[in-house]
DNA sequence: TTACTCATGTAAGTAGTTACATGATTCC
DNA sequence: GGAATCATGTAACTACTTACATGAGTAA
């Protein structure tokens, strides 16, 4: 129930299209929150039966359309509630530290390969969160001057912090990632000095239960019980 | 498609039922990967049908039974191509920040709250870790011991490693959100004492576009274009 | 006999992804 | 005329959640 949150809170910095909240979701929310417009057009008409936000039909060239959406006071009324509401976070699953638990299986080669991946993931990811930091500290991006001149001057401090604040989170959760990523490649090195093995070899490999019996002649009975 | 390797792997280090799964998941891979057995149960017909598990009727008592699940060499085989793919983590997204971003349109008492359950959550998570922790460290649990008695002595070092690392990253995670949690308190503190607010007042709130005409009479015509 | 654990499912719904599909506009 | 962009959708699929449903075994 975030995605139309995300989409009330940005309609309320100004009126627009499915295409142009798309165009914000992939730019400057691009790290913050995703979606894709095939989410977006159906979470708009929704929004819309439900009266928290209208549309309007505007022209554009000669026989085209397409529809501005704005809040209402409905929609207002859903934002607040929605910042209100204290709801726990949800628990999170991460693929990377699944896999990184199951690291024997792999060879040495494929563990590094492993946390180099999430290295350059989370390095990518931080690089983009340090510009959009920059750009709210300066205060100087069109979403940032919209949002700003609609609220009173004594609020200003509190707009910009809070969304510091976020970047800074997200930079500090991007630099964890960096810092175990890194010390991942390390461990692997000290395990493969210590272990000898050949180049490309598991360091362990799974047993089966039931070997298949038409690959080769089992060496041991099937194991159930 | 990362449960189904959950499940190989755990069914790996000894064969189970289904129900013995889903105890699993819920203690001893807690907070590293949850599943209901309602997840658990068609994944492993799937598995089945697959051909990477295979199961045993088990009887209990004078008329119920269970099925056990075990391995194939389809199964094994299915173990290594997983932990060899290199996929680039997943995005993610962070419903606490999403509203961390947007915190101006709560009063500073409810924003403290957010900060707090950001706090106690991960609080809560990180303890949980920390026992895991010990517990790999110690290679005491049931868990370990099964794994560590199919594995051969030279991996053990590498077995234990790997995880040991994997339960650090999560709370070096943990760590981050509570120190971005405190920080976020801190600064709701400062940006009270500079705003002058009534207590319980939002710093600023959402605007519609299209004020609802039923609630009161309009202040402004609505601003479509 | 009652309550708790063991055991296995289905159903309905939410959230999100990828791919398919279409057509106007604008700029070169 | 062709390519890129603007604009809006649908369909099929995957992953997961919550609730509904059932019944046997076990210990007080």
């Amino acid at each position: 129930m975030s995605l139309r949150h995300a989409l009330l809170a940005l309609l309320n910095i100004n009126p627009q299209s499915g295409y142009d909240l798309a165009q914000r979701f992939s730019t400057s929310l691009e790290y913050v929150w995703r979606a894709s417009h095939s989410q977006i057009y159906p979470e708009l008409r929704r929004l819309e039966q439900e009266g928290l936000v209208k549309a309007t039909e505007v022209g554009r060239g000669e026989r085209a359309t397409k529809r501005e959406y704005g809040l209402t006071a409905a929609g207002c009324q859903a934002i607040e509630d929605w910042i209100d509401a204290v709801v726990p976070p949800p628990y999170e699953r991460s693929v990377p530290h699944l896999r990184a638990m199951y690291l024997e299986y792999a060879s040495f080669d494929t563990a590094r390969r492993q946390f180099q991946v999430h290295l350059s993931h989370y390095r990518h990811l931080k690089t983009g969160w340090e510009h959009h930091l920059e750009d709210v500290r300066a205060r100087t991006t069109d979403l940032m001057q919209l949002r700003l001149a609609q609220t009173r001057p004594q609020a200003h401090d509190a707009v910009a912090a809070y969304k510091v604040h976020m970047y800074e989170g997200l930079i500090a959760r991007a630099d964890v990632e960096i810092a175990w990523a890194l010390r991942g490649l390390e461990l692997v090195d000290t395990l493969e000095k210590d272990a000898g093995l050949e180049p490309g070899e598991r360091v362990t490999s799974p047993i089966p239960s039931y070997p298949d019996p038409t690959d080769a002649p089992p060496s041991a009975p099937p194991t159930s019980a």
